[in-house]
DNA sequence: CTACAACCTATAGCCACTAGAGCTTCAAGA
DNA sequence: TCTTGAAGCTCTAGTGGCTATAGGTTGTAG
């Protein structure tokens, strides 16, 4: 028989994290935290993933990459594994976090116009009693009505 | 004699946190770490701040606002506190953290596009089954290729 | 049968605070 | 002078989401 690998229905905890981009590590990390289900295990006591894990992995993953909380996804998954609820809670999840991202994205963006002013002014090459940085970041009087 | 609090050249914690907007228990975190030199005490063991405490908290507060690192702050407090020295260093922790600023928002940017997308094609009541915001976690065809 | 990668558990560390328990000190009013 | 209560003190543990290490066991290719 060929190496199968992609094919096997039943995969060790390495090949899982392969497969879906999440380390081994992080995968017994959201085993402990509830996210994912215990998984059968070997005779010798090893992690042994279906079908089922590798998608449910794939959207925790996903959920993740776009910034969710853990406990957001955990929520998220139960909305999915009742197919029958409504979606409004899964949506309100959704809503708030995207308020939350465009909040971050605001506060980021005054500092990067701070950050760029001061880094403008000075290039470097100066004595440190003369150099825009430092004074800008003692001088309180400057920034702080702003609120950053 | 009226409560010259305003002018007092020493001063308790409390005080020092309120002129300066930073919690009591995050200055003694400052001091256990070495950001903020210890204070003198008084008889009873309590802390005594001067001028030259407020004026260096205030530093490390405005740097913290500014969303650099405790480590990078410690740096750029020794350059203050040794005039003669170069800047250089200053500027490169400057404009290194100016970069990593950028990189949040064009990743928080990308993110927030795809958050409205989902968003906005549920905006709920609808069954669990056919949310488009489950339907866009669990399905990883779509959105893995460009990582955000 | 042996070697070695991959697996296992348990624990500690990361960052920058924040919260709590249980105690002591300070300052204003009676 | 005494009492009260806010404010101070130290020490420890918890937060989120992993990551790293130590020290052992299992699986599998040659």
């Amino acid at each position: 028989m060929p190496p199968t690998k992609p094919l096997d229905r039943v995969v060790p905890i390495g090949t899982l994290a392969e497969r879906t981009g999440v380390k081994v590590e992080t995968i017994r990390y959201y085993e402990q935290v509830g996210l994912l289900p215990e998984p059968e295990r070997s005779e010798g006591n090893q992690r042994r993933y279906g079908r089922a894990h590798v998608e449910r992995l794939a959207f925790i993953k996903h959920a993740r990459d776009l910034g969710f909380a853990v406990e957001s996804i955990r929520t998220l998954l139960r909305l999915s594994d009742t197919p029958g609820m409504p979606c409004d809670e899964a949506h309100a999840i959704a809503a708030g976090h995207l308020g939350e991202v465009r909040e971050k994205i605001a506060r980021l963006r005054s500092l990067e116009a701070e950050l760029a002013r001061i880094a403008t002014v000075c290039s470097g090459g100066v004595a440190a009693a003369d150099c825009a940085v430092i004074e800008a970041l003692a001088d309180h009087g400057r920034c702080e009505h702003h609120g950053h």
